[in-house]
DNA sequence: CCCAATTCAGTTGTGCACAACCGAACCGTG
DNA sequence: CACGGTTCGGTTGTGCACAACTGAATTGGG
């Protein structure tokens, strides 16, 4: 549809609109349930490793708490977690699903089958694609 | 840092935690011309194709006029760009850049080799995953 | 013990994304 | 010409992202 001016950007912009499409993929999977896709990575942290702090949501996730605080509120205002101070350190926010959220895990079930189909990829190409993505990721630490 | 809990959840967070981090990538060399990276892109388009209309420029970027129309809007207030009524059509609006837009193309220059450094993939790698991004995101039209 | 530096969650302000909707302009057919 | 349907850009409302900042809680050095 459009001839390429550089690779760089060619990649850039294919990163984000692969991105913005995949998300397109979940939308209709995840609004039966009030869920947008952030907030079902959020759960998907917490039904994968329990309560968590604040802190540790935006280390894995890669967000601050400018994007996570209004995020868990309005979880929060789902019914799907909670937040409670932690006794040890009154600063740290520990975020944890309540039994709702919970049973959203076995509701939801597998995207896995409806969004693979979705890409048009198959299991060797994701599989690449997951590397290189990784691969391409973890050099930004040192900048941060 | 984190296990995997299943493949399709892991490339879609790997994508859109890549594509965060490329535009993390540009933010700091665009900031200077008071850009943001969508900003950018509309203007690579622009400088590639010359005019064009609110309607091209969202299919070529994969963007609705609820995106389109406000950021147009500032880049107008920037002053790169300025948006005028087909003649033939009065509903169509065509944008083009002003001489400052055109002349920000060669200010810019080259964000290639910058760029390509900082995702740590060799070209190799870049073209592979720009080769599965494209097979990924291509079956989507069908949906839409 | 005291206080400066740090850590943590939250708030504010700006700018995307996208759904839903609107009105004007065009088009075709009668 | 009239009019139903379509196309186009724009607006509104919600929810991310992220920089910059705030203030409370904690920590370490003197």
């Amino acid at each position: 549809m459009k001839a390429s001016t550089a690779l760089d950007d060619m990649i850039c912009f294919q990163l984000y609109a692969a991105s913005r499409g995949m998300t397109a993929l979940y939308r209709p999977l995840l609004e039966p349930h009030h869920l947008t896709y952030p907030q079902y990575l959020v759960l998907r942290v917490l039904w994968h490793d329990g309560p968590t702090t604040v802190r540790d949501l935006g280390h894995v996730l890669a967000l601050d708490s400018g994007t996570l605080s209004p995020l868990l509120k309005r979880l929060a205002t789902l019914g799907f977690v909670e937040r409670t101070r932690s006794a040890d350190d009154e600063r740290v926010v520990i975020v944890h699903t309540t039994d709702d959220g919970a049973a959203l895990e076995t509701q939801i079930g597998d995207l896995t089958q409806q969004l693979v189909c979705g890409t048009g990829l198959d299991l060797d190409e994701l599989t690449q694609l997951h590397a290189l993505l990784h691969k391409a990721r973890t050099p930004r630490k040192d900048l941060a």
